[in-house]
DNA sequence: AGCAGAAATGGAAATGGTTGTCATTTTCAA
DNA sequence: TTGAAAATGACAACCATTTCCATTTCTGCT
């Protein structure tokens, strides 16, 4: 693992969550672990090939990404106002492995999310 | 609705399926439909808005756009060479619906997409 | 029909995330 | 130490999408 990939990790660890490749790198400049846009992106595709890190896409299509590991779940995000609910989501692992293996397909990964009006909203 | 709304959704039909705009704008000189691609982007966050199509992403962020009243379904797609097959999701459904309602959430829709590698590549 | 104001249109330029290029620096084995 | 290979990062290129703005088309009114 190279030492960019190493500082990537670190700043992914330190956000705790989700973070584009922009913000990541605002981050370690913030923490003088000075590093370039260009090299996180690198890092991030490496991480990515390696299944370390997870790869999603806001609403608006900009790539994020979150360490794996953390327990697998989805979102219930608020049209409106933005707020996110962490969801739990079992039912989905199961469905997208076995449609999935229905159709012969293998290295079976899923994306899901939820939207709606929060009660706030 | 405006004229250049029809003929997107004309051509949305057409291609019946997902199309993103710049394959809608495609489509529309291929046939003498000429109209430009500002107005094809335009025409498709009006139906967006009003709930005439569906906004999806492409997993490298590209946005695409869909028919709604299409039979709702889910996809499964090759990473590979980008076969996909229509997925039946009533699991979903459910599972959307119900996480949603549990945290207070109205109107609620969802996205989830299957991808993997095919058994022919 | 004729006219004015509003809405629609589309080409060009701007935007912004992401990727490619390439010269320089660092790493590492011999 | 040294030379090849990998890593790095500033900058430019890319491409989907949005913004800008001048021109055209539509609409209601007389």
């Amino acid at each position: 693992m190279s030492k960019s990939e190493t500082k990537v990790l670190h700043a992914l660890e330190r956000v705790g969550g989700f973070a584009s490749a922009q913000e990541l790198h605002m981050v370690l400049k913030r923490n003088q672990e000075a590093i370039g846009l260009t090299t996180v992106y690198r890092a991030l595709q490496s991480l990515v090939a390696d299944k370390s890190v997870d790869l999603l896409r806001r609403e608006d299509g900009e790539a994020i990404y979150r360490l794996c590991g953390d327990a697998h779940h989805h979102h219930l995000v608020c049209k409106n106002c933005g707020k996110t609910v962490e969801i739990e989501g079992g039912v989905i692992e199961k469905w997208a492995q076995k449609s999935g293996e229905e159709h012969g397909f293998r290295d079976i990964g899923h994306t899901a999310e939820i939207f709606g009006i929060c009660s706030d909203c």
